[in-house]
DNA sequence: CATGAATGAGACTTCATTCAT
DNA sequence: TATGAATGAAGTCTCATTCAT
């Protein structure tokens, strides 16, 4: 039912596995939210979905706010696993280049972002800490980079040109690419704006304009 | 004290104004909303800021709910001031372009996105109606569009060779360009990001490469 | 409009007249407390259906309360001039007797006991002052018990079979005849009822049985 | 301290007995009703007097008019057994009816109607559902008529002369009973009332005459 | 670990009443 | 007199969190 299965821990014969309460929680706490956001989805709801009783959700999670955290913490790792599994693959260019993207930007749209209740979602409290998402994302800079300077080399991109350093190409992109899930209506329009924005941005960096 | 004055209309010598009082409040909800976000600024709180008992807020908006939409309505509104006064002037394509995704996507951010909170501000309450920005909206790409016309016609810019139309490459700008926001950690740094995004996004397009 | 109007003050040209203003506004409350219930009628919307501002209303009534008392008085008054009428006309005496009746508690039925709010119009704050139906009431067990005791003289009442004096019969016989209240879906049901209670109560009373 | 227990459930060495608290808080409830009336009895005072905090109410009762409806419902249960009862005791004709006049009205009266208040406590909004008081209604009027057909089998009562049915009669007989509330200074003044007309009715009935 | 009844601060909203114009 | 903007006490209801069992 969710977007995404909670990580497919093996069951005993119970029906129950020791440690599988966070992730079910979690499971149900997504579904809701992306249903009717943060602010609406009670903490009733959450354990009434995820047939738990409502204090059980504070043995695993001290609070509503952590309980959001946790999740966007597994949503990170996720991407996380995501995004390394694209860079090993044998790619050309500007074909692993967009599929990188689509493994961090296109996951979190599918998982949270095209919910109507998205712009409440990526923080219902003020900010997250940096910590969950910026080890990724730091990772996926480097990466990037890294994909870029090999272009480079090759002679494929010229970012002299386009007055840019590899990081500074990244950034470019990243944030450029951030821009697809404005106003996508669907999985497929926003995949169209993902691909369309990083096409045109690569076409600026080309060498053999 | 708001990032943006109420419109200034002149005060008599008692110091009131007929129909000040919405703009007043509008000014204070704004700057409440901003520091601690919708969900954390109370209807009190915003009475005692703007000044006036919370009963006078009911005067003027039906609701909270109500209240933060009139905010957005108003921003709507000067974002299509700010728009309609950038595409007045005379400008080279390339500064026009960024001029105007400045007039309205960094006007937007200077008084709402560069807030903590800016995701719970996008809309408090699932989706605003479309009648806010959508007309601004529309009115925006239309202007777009036809610069992009006029550059293809001098020979500034060459669609055919990156596949877009006018209103295709007005849409793929626009989400690059939306783009800018994220992770934005100043107005400075939007900025950057804003033209750089532009300027790389504009390169893809050229004609003379 | 209204059940009753306010008295019918002749009109001058300019269609005001000095002194009608509270009449109006007592016809504007009694309309929208029939409809809605003494709670759910607010100032606002009594002013609104008088066509004055909300101001105006305590010019003439001091608080709400005091407006719905004045309500009852006059209705008090125009069941008192209703009574008198009756008793003044040349009618046999059970004719005489049930049309007494409807002249005092159908009156009130038409006006306010019709009302599905009834039960709160009946006196929204705790009691009404025993000065504004008490004097009515007295007169009209008065009058029926003199009634009652042309009766007797005439031989058409035993009320000693009854083990009654003629202040008993009566104060029984109005009991019973608000009975007819309970329950009555239509003012002709309840008229209806008004009559059957009061043929069977009399019958209980005559003296050729 | 209330007119009525709740039902008198036995207590735990505790102290806490499953299932009480609607009761504790409907008791409360009744209690403040009767002395403030609806209105001006809020939520809170309804919670410090049952010892429970607000928001208890709210897990028993979805709201202030439901609780109120539980109330009433509570009541017509009560009369409902009343009514049974005094069905099933062997008495003579006119002391049955009587008795039975006064299992559910006199039992009405002294939990409600006697209060300043009984005005508003006969239903707070509008009209209380049908299914409140109607079946219990519906069994009472049955049992009269079948107690009045019998009499008129018996030859103690003639229906014919009086042109009634055993439902027409009882129809009256019960509305006339009910105007036993109207004035009623106490307990004993209503009894007094009820009987008095109970007699008049039936003395109108009687075949004997 | 698990439960779910209980809590109570806090939010939104209404509306009778006042008062400067 | 008349107005209606402004007030603020009071009310209903929600829900994250606690804790005895």
């Amino acid at each position: 039912m969710g977007v995404i299965d909670s990580g497919g821990a093996a069951k005993s014969a119970s029906g129950k596995m020791q440690g599988e309460k966070p992730g079910i929680i979690l499971d149900a706490a997504l579904e809701l939210f992306r249903q009717y956001g943060y602010r609406r989805t009670s903490m009733e709801d959450i354990a009434g979905a995820a047939n738990v009783a409502k204090g059980t959700l504070y043995i695993y999670f001290k609070s509503k706010d952590e309980l959001f955290e946790a999740l966007a913490r597994r949503l990170a790792e996720q991407v996380g696993l995501n995004v390394r599994e694209v860079l090993a693959r044998d790619l050309p260019f500007e074909d692993k280049v967009l599929a990188v993207l689509d493994a961090k930007i296109g996951f979190a749209f599918r998982l949270v972002l095209s919910s109507p209740h998205a712009a409440e979602l990526t923080a219902p409290t003020s900010q997250l800490p940096d910590d969950v998402f910026g080890p990724v994302d730091q990772e996926l800079r480097a990466s990037l980079a890294g994909l870029f300077r090999d272009a480079v080399k090759r002679g494929d991109v010229d970012l002299k040109a386009a007055g840019l350093t590899p990081e500074g190409a990244v950034d470019t992109l990243l944030a450029a690419a951030h821009g697809a899930e404005f106003g996508a209506k669907s999985e497929d329009d926003f995949h169209d704006r993902l691909t369309r924005i990083g096409r045109l941005t690569l076409r600026g960096l080309r060498a053999d304009l």
